[in-house]
DNA sequence: AAAAAAC
């Protein structure tokens, strides 16, 4: 379905065009009609799908209805990065459409604050924010949010999942009842249900949660010890051209550890948590999106949302705790039809992790252990969930993926949370 | 046992 076959006027037809968008993706095509009709909408949908252009098509066609000077639209996210990306498509889309956005977000020790307080005084048609900074700026009084008409909630479930749900009817509490609300979510909790019942009046809803990651992705897991994991990787970058890799790690204590062990191995890395300045993350993010280097280490606060064209590869350092997120961060890559490749690191405390993965994909997933044949000595050896569980249902040496071989014999000794005793820092295996 | 977000 193309983009002229919606209700749209001719100037938001051009403005897609010079975007180069011509055929609608699936979640535009059922929600465009919908949010052209005016209803509220209640939507599962995940990002990559083409859902930022679901909404903000509808809602730029209708901005020349409303008077300038005067804010019509807030859209409301979890992460800065997500904030400023929105906002760079509005303005690609908005350039032919004259229409007036900003970012609104914190973290930032420059100019910034009077811009937003400009912005949102002199009324942009459509404020992106994340709710933080939004509400320091409600709490001063200048902000008129009376002719707002849209509102859009991305990335819901991740808004509450940080506990963004108070600040979020704080904010909707600013602005009139008498609006459209539209909620996007990729998974559809019962919190997220209760939300849409309190703020979204007679939703239509649409279901296009992709559980499944894309065809497209080879999908790889390595058993691996945490200390085994930079020469393993090593290993696997090999042979790569121009790899254009994002490696997610859980914490962000992490990310600076492996940055430095990647730089030492000679390959340029940089990294991004919420630790980081947040000059520094943009600074980082813009360079990493036009290859200015090939590795990017990052926290969650890239799993969601962040759009990286031609990623080649994504690498999960653990695995992430919540199956969901698996998914998320895969799906990093492989976008628009293309190829990439997931690697993921797991190690002894990760095993029941991947098992919920395995769950929620409704198929095994294939490990693969090759630290012995390239020298890092022996990998933990798959397992069986321990009888920690209610019943032991599987009998033993039946059933689960089995390597036979050394792994077998030798496992580690992990008793505590933390190695105490391993091989001594610095150390690089060869 | 984590991450994110306001000053």
């Amino acid at each position: 379905m193309f983009f002229h076959e919606f209700a749209l006027h001719d100037d938001t037809l051009d403005a897609i065009e010079s975007m180069n968008f011509h055929e609608a993706t699936p979640v535009q095509q059922m929600a465009i009609p919908k949010i052209l009709s005016g209803t509220d909408l209640l939507a599962c949908a995940q990002t990559g799908t083409g859902k930022t252009g679901a909404y903000l098509i509808p809602i730029l066609d209708r901005i020349p209805e409303f008077p300038k000077g005067q804010t019509s639209t807030l859209i409301l996210v979890p992460t800065r990065e997500l904030a400023q990306q929105i906002d760079e498509q509005v303005q690609g889309l908005g350039y032919y459409l004259d229409a007036t956005s900003i970012a609104i977000y914190g973290g930032n020790k420059g100019p910034e604050w009077e811009q937003q307080r400009k912005a949102l005084t002199q009324g942009a048609d459509i404020i992106i924010a994340t709710p933080g900074r939004l509400i320091a700026h409600l709490q001063l009084g200048y902000v008129r949010f009376e002719q707002i008409r849209f509102v859009v909630l991305d990335e819901a479930d991740r808004m509450l999942d940080m506990g963004f749900i108070g600040d979020i009817m704080n904010i909707l509490h600013h602005v009139p009842d008498k609006r459209q609300t539209l909620l996007f979510s990729a998974t559809m909790p019962p919190k997220i249900r209760e939300l849409a019942k309190k703020i979204l009046h007679h939703p239509e809803e649409i279901n296009l949660a992709v559980s499944k990651p894309a065809e497209g992705i080879d999908q790889q897991f390595y058993l691996s010890r945490d200390d085994q994991k930079i020469p393993l990787l090593i290993h696997l970058m090999k042979d790569l051209e121009k790899p254009s890799m994002v490696l997610f790690t859980s914490r962000k204590s992490e990310v600076n550890p492996i940055v430095r062990a990647l730089r030492k191995m000679h390959w340029q890395a940089r990294g991004i948590s919420s630790d980081s300045e947040q000059t520094e993350r943009e600074n980082i993010l813009r360079d990493f999106k036009n290859h200015q280097f090939p590795i990017l280490v990052a926290t969650d606060v890239l799993s969601r949302g962040i759009d990286i064209d031609s990623l080649s590869h994504v690498v999960n350092f653990d695995v992430p705790r919540d199956p969901e997120d698996y998914v998320h961060r895969i799906g990093r890559t492989a976008r628009a039809a293309n190829k990439g490749t997931a690697i993921t690191f797991i190690n002894e405390q990760d095993q029941p992790r991947v098992m919920r993965i395995e769950r929620l994909l409704e198929r095994d997933l294939p490990k693969q252990s090759i630290t012995e044949e390239i020298g890092l000595g022996p990998a933990p050896a798959w397992a069986p969930p321990s009888g920690k569980s209610r019943h032991n249902q599987r009998p033993k040496g039946q059933g689960a993926p089995h390597k036979p071989g050394p792994n077998n014999e030798k496992k580690p000794k992990w008793h505590g949370k933390k190695k105490r005793s391993g091989p001594p820092k610095n150390s690089p295996t060869k």
